[in-house]
RNA sequence: GGGCCUUUAGCUCAGCGGUAGAGCAUCGGACUUUUAAUCCGCAGGUCGUGGGUUCGAUCCCCACAGGGCCCA
């Protein structure tokens, strides 16, 4: 607005109007209550019960006084307690309110009558707004109507929200609104909300499963001098200190081998890794993974770990290993062990007709794959192309889920060779939902390969001016140099298995704080 | 990267080439057992942003931004 329609509009409203005045009304009623004497925002509250706790604890006095009989089965109640939540919900009749609180553990009302409280306490109420957090001091007992509730001899403002929530009978809807203020999404959804606990019970039933095959945790850095062990572009940064650039790391695994050679002989970790890629339904550029290492293992021990850990993960979680059909997004998918394993240039012969050992040139793949209409992206070095056959004629039909094992050399600098082949590794993925789950194999330990191996991506990079090729580590070749024992490596992406078990297809449901666009 | 859909009150959504509506929430009033409480009344909007067409655009066109879905 200019300067000269302001003067033109001499007369404009004093008070706030939309959001802004709702937040001021709040203002106005916090600064009531401070008026009162009272701190709309003490520092903490003796909460006696939980509201399942509480709810618990009345069914139990119920229970008593049917028992003993006469009048107190009429109006059974128990004995003084203490609740504390989120209003969610106001009922106001004058002289008397019914208000639903929200706590950790489910929700309950309270019940406050003018005349029960008291006209100076009772004033209180009238000063509540949904949104605000509460202790509500009384005895339980059951309304009228049959709810359960505490009926209020004190409430207490524990703090006063000046912001509204959510539409109480829609929720929140806007999925923008819900990805960028996850709180409101956890406040209003109950799905939200259950699908951040199961995540915290899967990295549980996680750990215990790890710990309980005698493997070690640790944790190794994030910011890393070369971003290597895996086919990704990685964020740069920089150390000003040190005045040297450094990356994020793209995984765990060249670490973690380090300490295999170290002669920690299980080991894994659980972290974030940063991929510098697009967002889509189930790409985020940091996600969390958990890579392990177990000496003296090869792929056919990690295979049997991987089945066994996502179907006990499943069964802690869930109560079974048979995840239910969710509409419009899966069927049932049965995670009992053992799965099916497929033989990877068995399965793309099957599919597709093209034999990968005897189309081993970039050109005859190309046009193999354009015979059969795959897109052909021009340029591409052979294993790329090779991926792009697995990714959109193998993978759509892996639904249950299955390893694809023993893959072409090219796609897997890191994998031993099989005893009696040059050109296939040992190395399998675990498909499910026709998504990659986890990615594993028996790890490269003769030195010298190994960094034959480094400088073949290196020259990918160049020739193919491929920025996801992986990276020669000096470091980490001088490491094995020194004797890395026979390895068993994996990596299993922990945002998908929670996605799996949530039964969501998208990795936004799953992730508390999604990557989003700048507003 | 391409295509389609979407963005209107704090929230959930209608709407339309002629200066914008509902429900809930808010605000004022009535109400001492409600639970989407009820009843009465008020207020609340640069219709995502910027251009263009038009006498007039929230609506039509273009560009951009955010979100979603599909394809590559």
């Amino acid at each position: 607005m200019t300067d000269q329609d302001q003067q033109e509009q001499p007369n404009q409203k004093e008070t706030a109007v939309g959001e802004q005045k709702l937040i001021e009304d709040r203002l106005t009623k916090t600064a009531q209550i401070r008026a009162k004497g009272i701190d709309p925002y003490p520092p903490r509250y003796d909460r006696t019960h939980t509201s399942d706790e509480a709810t618990k604890l009345f069914e139990y006095a119920e229970i008593m006084a049917s028992n003993v009989g006469g009048e107190a089965a009429e109006h059974p109640r128990t004995e003084t307690i203490r609740v504390a939540g989120r209003v969610m919900a106001r009922r106001g009749m004058g002289k008397a309110a019914f208000i639903d609180l929200k706590d950790g553990y489910g929700r309950i009302q309270a019940f406050a009558r003018q005349n029960t409280m008291g006209d100076e306490a009772y004033e209180i109420v009238n000063l509540l707004d949904i949104g605000d957090i509460i202790g509500v001091e009384g005895q339980v007992i059951r309304t009228r109507r049959g709810e359960i509730s505490v009926e209020a001899a004190k409430v207490t403002v524990l703090t006063k929200a000046i912001r509204p929530l959510p539409d109480k009978w829609h929720g929140l809807q806007d999925q923008e609104i819900r990805f960028r203020q996850r709180y409101l999404d956890l406040i209003s959804n109950d799905k939200a909300m259950s699908n951040a606990l199961l995540r915290s019970k899967i990295v549980q039933s996680m750990r215990s499963f790890m710990h309980g095959r005698g493997f070690i945790e640790v944790e190794t850095p994030i910011l890393v001098p070369v971003a290597a062990g895996a086919q990704a572009t990685p964020f740069q940064t920089h150390h000003n200190q040190l005045d040297r650039d450094l990356y994020l790391r793209i995984a765990t695994e060249l670490y973690l081998k380090k300490l295999i050679v170290g002669g920690i002989e299980r080991v894994f970790e659980i972290g974030r890794l940063f991929r510098n890629e697009g967002l889509d339904h189930d790409h985020n550029p940091e996600f969390t993974t958990i890579e392990s290492y177990q000496a003296y293992a090869d792929y056919n021990d990690v295979m049997e770990m991987v089945e066994n850990m996502v179907a006990q993960i499943a069964k802690e979680t869930t109560g079974s290993m048979i995840l239910p059909e969710v509409e419009g997004i899966r069927p049932e998918i049965n995670l009992t062990p053992p799965w099916p394993r497929l033989d990877l240039r068995q399965e793309i012969k099957t599919r597709t007709g093209i034999d990968f050992v005897d189309t081993r040139d970039t050109e005859s793949l190309a046009v193999a794959m354009h015979e059969r209409g795959i897109h052909v992206e021009v340029g591409s070095a052979w294993g790329r192309l090779l991926d792009k056959v697995i990714s959109s004629e193998i993978e759509p039909h892996l639904i249950q889920p299955h390893f694809l094992v023993d893959y072409p050399v090219e796609m897997s600098p890191l994998a031993k060779r099989k005893p009696d082949s040059d050109e296939i590794v040992e190395r399998f993925e675990a498909f499910v939902m026709g998504t990659e789950l986890a990615n594993a194999f028996t790890e490269l330990n003769d030195p010298v390969d190994q960094r034959e191996r480094f400088e073949q991506q290196e020259r990918m990079r160049e020739q193919f001016n491929d920025d996801e090729a992986d990276r020669l580590d000096e470091d980490f070749l001088i490491a094995i140099e020194h004797g890395m024992p026979p390895t068993g490596g994996l990596g299993l992406g922990i945002d998908r298995l929670t996605m799996l078990i949530a039964g969501e297809s998208s990795i936004r449901e799953i992730l508390l704080f999604p990557a989003m666009r700048n507003t």
